[in-house]
DNA sequence: CGATCCGTTGAGGTGCGTCAACGGGAGTGG
DNA sequence: CCACTCCCGTTGACGCACCTCAACGGATCG
């Protein structure tokens, strides 16, 4: 698999050195997966002349917490986090990010977290005040948008429940099946799961330790409820039982 | 302070129970704060005609996780709670709800939340289907309802940075400091802030128990933080220390 | 072939949960 | 008006799930 190799820019990347390419919708892979599925030739053609494709290595950091949102973004290829952190270093992941998923809707004119690539990753970004005047005129577009924010309000209420209430097994059952599903409705294997994302982003993600996910792995690989071939690549064994677990029927 | 009564309605309460009186949204002492907010006199109107008013005792179930999305709800006095449930019984409250707070924005057609009230509440009800007819008409309700969805976002993302990575301290420091600044943009007193909600009730909002809840308190009290005459008012007394608390600068 | 990074494992500590008891306030009934 | 009960908040004693600290080994890369 080509997309999560790593080319070589820097890793400190910032928001105006990428490689800008044109916007070439019609033929855009992901289209399906993303924010531009429902829309029509018209509003296709209008939203690929206000977008940039744009590139980036492995550990690039497309925005930071508190820098003005003057773009948002489809992602395209690759994997990406968000985050936030807490003045002694402590972070919390937000969100991991696929192809298709949409990132920047923010309530005011700072992103209130950090976005960087997982993997090396492919984006289509728009200024947003362009994607705001298209939204008024696209009512398409703007049911897409809301319909979004409301399935993104839905996702971080079943982290709070994770997060507030599961144990470490139950947080990383539930990881597990809901990247294997993720996976599954991007049209990816689903059963081996691709896990791109280090330990320490699945302990952020989750709100333990990489010594806790680390441990939790291999109790599950002890009791066949996974199997692993390397450390990024996850069978689900007994996945009855994970789903089990994951919702607490322990 | 009346609206926190009890008006003698049955704790189970149901959906279709409750007495409906008209909508007599120009005299709304509530639509300043609410989703009418910036709705002009035709808007308003045609609003006006598709709500309907209702009152709830304390402890009266809205809606359960589940049941058809059929209706959604401006908070037009009281408080409310949003919650799910794990088969075992535990339970992660997503947020409580005040005057001008907006209930119902789900993904799919089915509530993923148990809506109960707090203390005594009245609320204003709108059918799902219309609510959605009238968005399609008014772009000025699609984007607050848009505006909304947003800010309930970025509310998600600060409760998952608490739930996650935040220390029981850290945790009631942040809670105190939210309900007194959400108090004061509703125009009620902030500094001793009135807290309607049990500890039971705290503790699962924050990923707590009631024994952790109580203890962190009687903590604060003895380091002079905060002050409480009785159970739900509680005075901040040191405010800037609470915030450095809240943050992680301890 | 050494250095670095990452995942794993072990040993030990601790913050918060669990279990239990108690006390005050509110409601109820006599 | 008082006794009784119930509910809720508080406090204490104790336990444990997860964290912390530390060591190690395999993989990757210069």
């Amino acid at each position: 698999m080509a997309p999560f190799d790593d080319d070589g820019n820097s890793g400190a990347a910032d928001l105006d050195k990428p490689p800008v390419i044109g916007p070439p919708c019609i033929s855009c892979a992901a289209r399906s997966l993303t924010i531009c599925a429902p829309l029509k030739e018209h509003d296709l053609g209008r939203i690929g002349d206000i977008a940039q494709t744009q590139s980036h290595s492995a550990q690039a950091v497309l925005f930071e917490e508190g820098d003005s949102a003057d773009h948002l973004f489809n992602v395209t290829g690759g994997a990406i986090k968000l985050f936030r952190l807490l003045p002694d270093g402590r972070r919390q992941i937000m969100a991991f990010l696929y192809t298709g998923d949409f990132i920047g809707m923010s309530a005011d004119d700072r992103y209130d977290y950090t976005a960087e690539t997982i993997t090396s990753s492919t984006l289509c970004r728009f200024p947003r005040r362009k994607l705001e005047d298209l939204m008024d005129e696209s009512p398409t577009l703007q049911k897409r948008l809301f319909a979004l924010a409301k399935t993104d309000l839905q996702a971080a209420q079943d982290r709070m429940v994770l997060l507030g209430r599961k144990t470490a097994q139950e947080k990383i059952a539930s990881f597990l099946l809901d990247m294997s599903e993720r996976a599954g409705s991007r049209g990816q294997p689903d059963n081996p799961v691709f896990v791109p994302m280090n330990r320490a982003d699945i302990a952020d993600f989750l709100g333990l330790t990489t010594e806790t996910v680390s441990r939790t792995l291999t109790r599950f690989r002890g009791e066949r409820l996974i199997e692993s071939r390397d450390h990024s690549r996850i069978a689900l064994v007994e996945i009855d039982r994970l789903r089990e677990i994951a919702e607490g029927d322990s």
